[in-house]
DNA sequence: TTGCCGTTTGACCTTTCGATCAAATCCACG
DNA sequence: CGTGGATTTGATCGAAAGGTCAAACGGCAA
């Protein structure tokens, strides 16, 4: 057996360590250039590894690809999975503001990666927007609009209020050459986004 | 004289027509797939018209990727420039709000276009994020940090405050396929939006 | 030491890409 | 008309793309 992927042998030492080497490099390049602008050729030399070798433990680009997308949404949404709708209001959103900023600073290629498949019209990510992204932000939005109404925070479109949330902190990594273009040297981005986009929050929050 | 480009005589009705199908059929080709992603092919498509005909009236696929972003980043900015200091300045923050969302609503191609480049890190318009954008930002940053001394905003960073216009704004056309997702059909994202974000920015500002 | 199997790679295949060019076609003007 | 410049395109080029393959390599068990 050549292909450590055909069969479902545990896989060696080896084989771990190169998988995540590829993904690793992987998510460096597509993250950049999107996928159709990225070659395995790019790939291969981040990845320290020869081109075959990559065919060698993934069938196809699509397939490092496919395996990226399979972690990422996964690893986005978990911060809002945490938001219980057992805790205080204003404090489980703000928590969960504050995880989606720390997850925008400390995996700012995954946040670009997501960005890319959603600009280029989602088209290896859809099923999997209308169906488990949708599910779970309209069971929160639920968790929302009870706060609301029980008068915990303002009154406000939950759906927006979470889209909100994302595009103020997915910002900072996203456009990251942008906002370092406008701020110059002196600035530490994410720390001063902390502290406005507490103030934002807890102003809009305020029933 | 074969093609138009040499010497600058002016244009035939010809030239402006396909110059502009070509332009515009670019946008709508590298606004979904990025630069390296897209093909002349994809655009000869689009635009009806042959690949070679396509470099007769540019020189080449980077010069019409030039071209479009020569012309972007003018528009794109013109909403903040009419920013006027001598307004009401709950007023002039809110009509730049409005066009800027506008701006997403009628023009996301544009929008994407500007998401793509700045995604992959800029490497065609740094120079300018660095020049013309910094400095027009400085500019109006100037002009909020008087209004908040005056007291007639509340204090707020105001590279920040412009940063969140921007994000929240462009979140609406840059990922558009993932807000139809999650809000399903019945939804009219961009009045809700304006509905959503008025009411933010009012309690945001407000001393 | 040797044999085996997992791993690595150089060479190569096919397709697609950006770009070129000569020939064909079109069109406005005299 | 008819002619000259503007426009269009089929054929083609060299480079780069994703992917294949057989041969070489490496390390561990007997």
């Amino acid at each position: 057996m050549a292909n450590g992927q055909a069969e479902d042998r545990p896989l060696t030492r080896i084989q771990q360590k190169n998988r995540q080497t590829i993904l690793d490099a992987a998510l460096e390049v597509f993250s950049q250039n999107g996928f159709r602008g990225s070659t395995l050729d790019q790939i291969a030399e981040v990845a320290g590894l020869s081109k075959p070798n990559l065919l060698y433990y993934f069938p196809s680009k699509d397939a490092i690809h496919a395996q990226l997308m399979a972690t990422l949404l996964d690893t986005w949404l978990h911060p809002l999975r945490a938001l219980d709708a057992d805790g205080d209001p204003v404090a489980e959103i703000m928590a969960y503001l504050r995880r989606k900023l720390e997850l925008s600073r400390d995996f700012p290629r995954e946040s670009r990666l997501f960005a890319n498949e959603i600009l280029q019209g989602a088209p290896r990510m859809k099923a999997a927007l209308e169906g488990e992204l949708r599910t779970l932000v309209d069971e929160k939005a639920a968790v929302l609009r009870a706060w609301a109404a029980a008068g915990k925070i303002a009154d406000l479109p939950p759906h927006h209020l979470i889209f909100s949330i994302w595009a103020l902190t997915q910002h900072y990594a996203d456009f990251e050459v942008q906002v370092r273009a406008v701020l110059g040297e002196d600035h530490d981005p994410y720390a001063e986004a902390q502290g406005f986009l507490d103030t934002l929050f807890r102003k809009l929050l305020a029933p």
